[in-house]
DNA sequence: GGTAAGTCGAACAGGCTTGTACGAGTTATG
DNA sequence: CATAACTCGTACAAGCCTGTTCGACTTACC
């Protein structure tokens, strides 16, 4: 098994094979949640031993594919500038991360189910940070609202995101024009309140 | 097989046995997506052939569940008083959606998986509605915004009480904070918007 | 060009599911 | 109380999935 050994000691086309899995993986397992391990190999033209061979497991292979497809989204949102004005910064971030949600489908729920919920969480945390981190600021610069926690509106704004990707993959929205809708809907539910309650 | 008789010619027990059968598959579906006949069974206090005794298949016993769970829901739902303030309405809607949806966890994904898509879409009807209706009238009232359609509003509503119910079922969030925090969240970003858009 | 690395198909074992069948026991209901 | 309805356990067939083994074939790399 010289599949064990160092990465850089992988032939070309092992190597070749891996990424083939890894893409074929991400694909299948975003249109159904319990792809099985032949049709992931069948759809990377690849033997279903020689899937055995580059991973330990199904669940070996989910996970390493959703660590491919965050990594691939980290590069992308890692590109943004977030420095600029916090309502213009949240706008770009969320359309980057709406094409990344809409692409990876309903991958992260495949992995949701095979994999330990710590272990997903803990591979969340770069982009609910870099979220998180928007607010905070924002919050502190007075642009958004600081009456909730920072943590919370991180979340709302994922699952809207998250749910909408998931309306347009049934057919129950257009993908056009849902960036844009979010992005306003969150706006104003970020924007600050005024201080008055108006609930005693 | 005198199941297939009209529902009151059944004996009591049998009825009663359907009941735990259907709460059973509520309650075991809830927390976990694919749950087996056998599982479902056991947690009823029922034999597996008991159990296929009342229904055809394990597709339909995951129908009869879910739209046992939606009627149930609409009781809830339907004795609400909504004619008031909208805002006031909507937090009450939320307040009460809130805790079905919390109770009624992932079953709704479950028979996403095994139910085809118009079905679960037919059973959504009447929630969905009551949601699109108030921000309709709230939309008329000049109390909401109308510069987006109330089937997208009513959507991202859903989206974040989904969410966030899956939150708290993994821990991540308190339960007691949520409904107060969507309500706040959601009438915020419901609220009319300034005219000018700061978009060219 | 030789060798090790990689791939392939077929086949097996083990497990879990669904759905059905049988026979015997229990209980509601008239 | 007698009967039909109901329930139960066990067992079976069929299917799918995972993970492994084997031998033979092809290909990259030194």
């Amino acid at each position: 098994m010289p599949r064990s050994t160092r990465p850089g000691a992988r032939r070309a086309d092992a190597q070749h094979s891996v990424e083939k899995i890894l893409d074929a993986a991400i694909d299948c397992l975003s249109r159904n949640h319990d792809a099985s391990v032949v049709q992931i190999a069948q759809a990377a033209g690849v033997g279903r031993v020689t899937l055995y061979g580059h991973f330990p497991s199904r669940e070996g292979l989910v996970e390493a594919a959703l660590a491919h497809l965050l990594e691939r989204g980290e590069e992308v949102l890692s590109g943004l500038d977030l420095t600029g004005e916090p309502a213009q910064s949240l706008r770009e971030l969320i359309d980057s991360s709406w094409l990344l949600i809409a692409q990876s489908g309903a991958m992260l729920e495949a992995a949701q189910k095979v994999l330990p919920p710590g272990r997903i969480h803990e591979l969340h945390a770069g982009p609910e940070q870099r979220v998180r981190e928007l607010i905070v600021r924002g919050q502190a610069q007075g642009a958004f609202r600081d009456d909730l926690p920072a943590a919370w509106l991180a979340s709302a704004l994922h699952h809207v995101l998250k749910g909408t990707a998931a309306d347009v993959r049934s057919g129950a929205m257009t993908a056009e024009q849902a960036p844009e809708f979010i992005a306003q809907i969150t706006l104003a539910a970020y924007a600050p309140q005024p201080s008055c309650s108006n609930r005693p």
